[in-house]
RNA sequence: CGCGAAGUAGAGCAGCGGUAGCUCGUCGGGCUCAUAACCCGAAGGUCGGAGGUUCGAACCCUCCCUUCGCAACCA
């Protein structure tokens, strides 16, 4: 009774003779298709055999756009990104076609004209929109950002989205006529979490107010790592050992350590206060350190300008790097450290610590797009107001004023042990992984070896993969949990005697390998249909046997 | 199937015709104001594979392999 996404018709392929293909596409030879190709076409929901109907759509004339969309992207944005102007160039030089912007569906946005009942907005229709509709709801000036010339368009977007934001939006917009079209839409590719696609049905995720419960007031730590490692150019890891290894290395040893030895050096040797600056002793090395940071300011806004963000904050990093050099090639604790300091030397450790101020400033304002939170800690400490953050104060060595008293120093970051990291992945893992137990057990060996079997035996088993869809004791068994196993073809229930090991909730989307021609059997009047291998060790723990990376359900295992 | 992007040292990246480089990590040494930076040195790469063009290829060409993405009632 309803009309079916292509997604949802499965059949045979036409191709390759996979009774499993789906509506679009054959998943095991790739083909893309169209439904009416497959053959015992069925229903997903129903199982029914689809009865084709004719439906009436409205469409958007694409190609009406053609011309100007090609003149615009492929000679006006030849700076676009690799991955973004291919994919256009390749959609624009393919010719652009209608496309249907309504659906038939139960749920979405109606389509608001007389003869549309039971018609929906396609969903890049609406979604894009509602970028101008988030607006409005904001500000009474929206038609400031989204109608007038001297707006600069930017979508911020993942590489899947490319053509809805590079090409079917921008038609919408130039259709209307009177709204401003992107100028850069920077997408990046995906972000995996420790080799895995992010999926937060599986929970293969950080959630951020978990990370902020186990890492308080580390804010800025996520932001820098995310964007030190972005996924500009190529799909990239999150891993906790990379988070761990930035933060202790760049963050805390570099940055903080720089603006902390500053301080307690000024605290030391100047009063605590911010020294005068005596020009006429001024060194090549002073000089060059200006420059550094003149020059990082200028690479740091084109950087940006050019959503080079990894980068731009490389090269923050790298000032403070050049600020530890700096301090390190002064030397100014052995000055102080005679009997009595010359009048000469406590010149020398004045213009040192003075450029060093200097540089903590610069850095407070260079940063502070990148990490906020550590920008706010860094004018507290050098009690200056907000104002000084203004981007065009970057490059300038006056910002703290000579005689001005500033507070002790604060941490700005700090170390993150490998028992945290060890946590955070057991965590990511659900089930708390020991080193101690693994690898070699010589007990395991204890266990009776079996007879040689030949491969017709082996033959016999029809192993597969399966996605534990959901999970529930059994009433009046210790250790039974009926299980519902997605198999890809079909769903079954398996009774499996692991409740003593595993909660419910926690094996939820977990990936199992299912012996899944066993013969049924009840257990506590449940029927169970199939086995899932486990590994148990000699002191009796159970590990879920399963592919190294997810594999759709139902895979063959041999 | 097609189209787009990517594949360079353990990790992350740069180089895009002329002796494979940067940051981190690892190992050895120096120095020590600091949450230990800084300096010196070392190990680690058949630049996804195979052909070709060239005096010379990571880079240009051809073919292939692998990964991700694209056409959904997902955003």
């Amino acid at each position: 009774k309803i009309f079916l996404a292509d997604r949802y018709i499965t059949g045979t392929c036409p191709i390759c003779g996979n009774p499993n293909a789906f509506g679009d596409q054959c998943e095991r030879c790739g083909s893309s298709l169209s439904p009416d190709q497959l053959i015992n076409p069925r229903s997903t929901l129903s199982d029914a055999v689809p009865v084709k109907r004719k439906t009436k759509h409205w469409y958007f004339p694409l190609q009406h756009y053609e011309k100007f969309l090609k003149e615009w992207i492929l000679n006006g944005h030849t700076e676009w990104k690799n991955n973004v102007y291919g994919q256009c160039k390749s959609w624009l030089d393919n010719g652009l076609q209608s496309r249907a912007m309504t659906r038939d569906g139960n749920w979405g946005i109606k389509v608001p004209l007389p003869d549309a009942e039971g018609k929906v907005l396609y969903v890049w229709f609406d979604a894009p929109i509602g970028y101008i509709s988030a607006t409005k709801e904001l500000t009474p000036k929206w038609a400031d950002y989204w109608q007038q010339t001297d707006t600069k368009l930017v979508h911020f977007i993942g590489k899947d989205n490319i053509v809805f934001h590079c090409i079917i939006f921008p038609a919408m917009l130039l259709a209307h006529g009177h709204f401003v079209l992107p100028d850069n839409v920077p997408a990046n590719e995906f972000l995996n979490i420790e080799g895995e696609k992010v999926s937060t049905s599986r929970n293969w995720a950080v959630w951020v107010h978990e990370y902020l419960e186990d890492f308080p007031g580390c804010e800025d730590v996520l932001r820098y790592v995310l964007c030190a490692n972005a996924p500009e150019t190529k799909d990239n890891d999150f891993t906790w050992k990379d988070f761990q290894d930035r933060n202790n290395s760049e963050l805390v040893s570099i940055f903080g350590n720089f603006v902390n030895r500053t301080f307690v050096l000024m605290h030391k040797l100047c009063k605590g206060k911010v020294p005068f600056w005596h020009e006429n002793i001024k060194e090549a090395s002073d000089t060059e350190l200006i420059r550094q940071i003149e020059q990082t300011k200028v690479a740091v806004e084109n950087l940006i300008e050019q959503y080079k963000f990894r980068d731009a904050l490389y090269s923050i990093i790298d000032l403070a790097r050049k600020g530890n050099k700096y301090l390190q090639d002064k030397e100014p604790w052995k000055k102080a450290g005679k009997e009595t300091t010359t009048p000469e030397d406590q010149e020398k450790i004045d213009n040192c610590l003075f450029l060093c101020l200097q540089l903590t400033a610069n850095l407070t304002i260079l940063i502070n797009p990148f990490l906020p939170a550590t920008a706010k800690k860094l004018l507290n400490m050098m009690k200056v107001v907000e104002r000084m953050l203004e981007w065009e104060n970057a490059g300038r060595t006056d910002l703290l004023k000579m005689g001005y008293s500033l507070r002790p120093p604060v941490l700005l970051f700090r170390k993150i042990e490998d028992e945290e990291i060890q946590k955070q992945m057991e965590k990511l893992h659900g089930n708390t992984i020991k080193p101690e137990n693994g690898i070699t057990d010589s007990s395991a060996l204890l266990t009776e070896k079996k007879q040689e079997i030949q491969y017709t035996d082996f033959e016999k088993l029809e192993l597969r993969t399966g996605i534990i869809l959901s999970a529930e004791k059994v009433a009046k068994a210790d250790k039974l949990l009926k299980l519902e196993v997605d198999m890809g073809f079909e769903k079954r229930i398996i009774v499996s005697g692991i409740a003593l090991h595993f909660k419910p909730e926690d094996i939820l989307g977990k990936q199992v390998v299912v012996v899944a021609n066993l013969a049924p059997r009840k257990m506590k009047g449940i029927e169970s249909n199939g086995m899932i291998l486990m590994a148990e060790d000699s002191k009796g723990r159970l590990v879920f046997v399963a592919p190294d990376e997810m594999i759709g359900a139902g895979s063959d295992v041999r």
